[in-house]
Formats: C-alpha cells, structure tokens, sequence
DNA sequence: GCTTTTTATATTGTGCACAATATAGTTGAT
DNA sequence: ATCAACTATATTGTGCACAATATAAAAAGC
C-alpha cells in the first residue's frame, strides 16, 4: 500500500492531460467565440455543419461522438439563436434534419480566423501541431472501437 | 468562400480529438469507476488525495485546473459519500481542508487495478501511450501558461 | 395485414465546468 | 488601530455530457 510501483500517480495518467487539455481548450476559445454568439461544442456542431448541411441529429452525434441527449438541447438553443433549422425528415419522419440559414452560413466568414488565432497564442511548432493531432486521432479512433467492444450494438 | 484551403474543417483541429478523447475516456472509466462509487473527476480527485492529504480547495484546483465552481460542489458530494472531509483550516480561515476518511483511503486499494483495467482494452502499445502522455502533457503545459498570459493575475 | 423488433430522436435527472458575483478572512500601508 | 486591497471559497445561473427511459416511426417476420 503506497508504493511508488502503482499506477495511480496522477502524473502516469494518459486520461488526466487529455481532460485538462480539453478543459484549458475550451476555457481559451471562449472569449473568441464568444465574439460569434458559440459557445465551444455549438462551434464544432457548426463545423460539421458548413463541411455539409442538411445533416440528421444522428449523423452529427456520430461525427462528433455525441448523442441526442447532448444534441438536442444544444441544437434547439442554435436554432433559437438563428443559426440553424430543425425539421423533420419528409422521407422518413423519425429523423430530424438540421439546416443552416443564411446567418450560420454568413457565420463563417466570421470565424474564418478562429483557428489562427488561437494558435498564434499556442507556443507549438506547426510541426508539433500536426504531430499531436495525428496522435490525438489514432486514440480517439482506439478509443471509439473500444467503446463499441464494450458496449456492442 | 469554401475553398478547402481555410482552417475549419473538423480533421483540421486540434482541439476536436482532444475533446473528442476526452469525453470518450470518461465514458469508457464510468462503468469502471461507478463500482468504486466515483465519477470521473472524483475519480482525479482521489489521485490527487492519495498523493497527499490534507490539501486545500485552492490546491486541488491548480493540480487539476479547475475552480471553486466546480469543486466545491464535487467535494461536497464526495462528503456526502464519506470519502473526504472538509474543514476551516484553523491557521487560515479562508481556506477549506480536504482530508481523506478511513473509507476513501481504503479506496485507494480497490482503485490500484484500474489504470491496468483500462490500459489493457485499448490496443496500443506502452511506448505509443507513454509517448502520447508526454505530447499531451506538453500541450498542458502551453495550455496553460497560455491561459495565464491572456487573463494575467 | 398485423405484431415484433429495430431505429431515431426527445425527455428527465444527475453531475460536471465555468463566468460572474458574493462573502468572509487576511494583509499592508499608513 | 484603521481601512483599502487582496485572497480563498461559496453561490448562482447557464450550458454541456450522459444514462435511463419514453415515444414514435419504420422494417421485418409471419
């Protein structure tokens, strides 16, 4: 008991970095998206959204790993806020389609310097960017196919 | 307008497989950790108490880089579930102590198998997770001293 | 055609995460 | 000693994140 060999030194974490770095992520893009009337996950909601639109609640979840819990609420705030439609897909009546007005596709133009900013503040390598994220990614793709080991469809 | 040499296309951010990650890995130690009667953040919580104890709010706040917002409700929980104490600090007024109970140190040796537990459902290598700890911790590190240069005390 | 199963989204309740603010305690400068 | 500035925690309100459940529509089996 309490010798040094355990594994639950906060420091021999992988998770911990990752939860702090998400949290320290969202704090920092805060005021910038503040600026845009987004709050931190509206704003990837928005960037799936301006790769495609119209998408399905589902689709979105799943890109994002989110579920409609998550979605629905958030998604009903942006539509309130004018940034997005929800409606009901005529072909099949239990999705619901998610569309951008005119001002979330305007919205863009807005947020076209967003990533930039943000990492002209970071201190990083282009480099050590671009390393990190292909890192980040593979986990999460590790990460995604665990969870559906663990909890089969 | 659309042209695909801007900066927001999802796979192009950072900070998305980070969140992503991060939310998936609380996901994958909630069924894990829900034996033990912890939720995720807990769960750091108690690797910080196990290290050391007493610590104060204040402490265990720059150790996990969150604020009295969010803990003060999180160790009033924990509270409630006899795992930690919290008390004035007689030296200092201002200050709360959070010290571990008898139960939550005896905790420590039902957690001792969970990093392995997780580690082991995730198909890659102690090399590829120790390398990525590093990376991450790093981004931490600019995170928030990033952070601090922004909002400067 | 009608029931069973599956699929897609919504709802409810709990627990973070954090900004803004409040409160109480401490320190420092006079 | 007194008061202004500062520090540590608590409170309030908003917005995620997700498990569990509900509802409604579609698909499949008979």
């Amino acid at each position: 008991m309490g010798e040094d060999d355990d594994f639950l030194r906060l420091d021999l974490q992988v998770c911990f970095p990752l939860y702090a770095a998400s949290n320290l992520f969202s704090r920092l893009y805060r005021p910038v998206l503040a600026k845009l009337g987004l709050t931190y996950p509206q704003y990837l909601v928005m960037l799936v959204l301006w790769e495609q639109a119209p998408q399905s609640v589902g689709a979105l979840g799943e890109r994002l790993h989110l579920d409609s819990g998550t979605l629905t609420p958030l998604l009903k705030r942006m539509e309130g806020a004018g940034l997005v439609t929800r409606q009901r897909d005529a072909a099949d009546e239990r999705r619901v389609l998610i569309a951008l007005t005119e001002q979330g596709m305007a919205l863009r133009q807005q947020a076209r310097d967003v990533p930039q900013t943000l990492a002209s503040g970071l201190s990083l390598s282009p480099e050590e960017l671009i390393e990190l994220r292909a890192s980040v990614q593979h986990l999460v793709a590790v990460l995604a196919s665990a969870e559906a080991t663990v909890s089969p469809s």
